[in-house]
DNA sequence: TTTAGATACATCGTAAATCTATGTATATAG
DNA sequence: CTATATACATAGATTTACGATGTATCTAAA
């Protein structure tokens, strides 16, 4: 099922700090562990995804590193901060309040 | 808790259109039963409500029609119409296929 | 009596988030 | 050699919600 774009705003960031926080992960990596674990349910743009990562670091939730692969490609590695994590967790419970309050709307009958 | 609203962003039309599919309804009730149904979570602007409103209409979600309250006060009722119902049955899917796609994410350690 | 707050509808300008499109560049598979 | 995948980046357009503002009535308190 494609998911419409609005539905998305707001909840994107927390996932790519999320995919972060388990282990050091560059761009391109992250779209495909974002599209693979959601179930083939996110397929996130590229245009979405480095502003973002440019915010995050900005407000210093992540830092980036640069690093050469095997196949001798530059890749901009990102890992989360001790201010990330925290943020991480409140961003969570957030979701969780929210996403609770709505399906309390749409149970109701 | 206080929901940033962009993560109510694509949530709040169908929330609307929900409590309408229950009963007929104005406006300044929608606020009311949001709020009460989301656990104080759902404090929905004017502002937000009345564009979505017309859009719905603009749409042939619901239709509209006026009558004055027992104070004598005049008030637009809003009634979901077939097609309204067609389409809040996918939305709420949709909405399904979303956050449990969400909660993959962030569950994942 | 006047004033504040709740009820009731509406629109305008602004901000935020995502998308599409575009640009650059390299590696790999057919 | 050509298309696709990998890899990063930005500009402009669109969508959605918010805050501010405007109009008007009813009710309760000062």
């Amino acid at each position: 099922m494609r998911i419409r774009k609005e539905l998305l705003k707001g909840s994107t960031a927390i996932m790519i700090l999320k995919i972060i926080s388990k282990e050091d992960a560059y761009g391109y990596q992250i779209t495909q562990e974002l599209y693979a674990d959601s179930g083939e349910t996110f397929k996130l743009n590229e245009g979405t995804l480095y502003p973002i990562l440019h915010t995050l670091e900005k407000d210093g939730l992540i830092k980036s590193y640069s690093k050469i692969s095997e196949q001798g490609r530059l890749r901009k590695y990102y890992s989360i901060t001790p201010l990330g994590r925290v943020n991480l967790a409140a961003q969570i419970e957030e979701w969780r309040v929210f996403s609770r309050a709505v399906d309390a709307i749409l149970k109701e009958n």
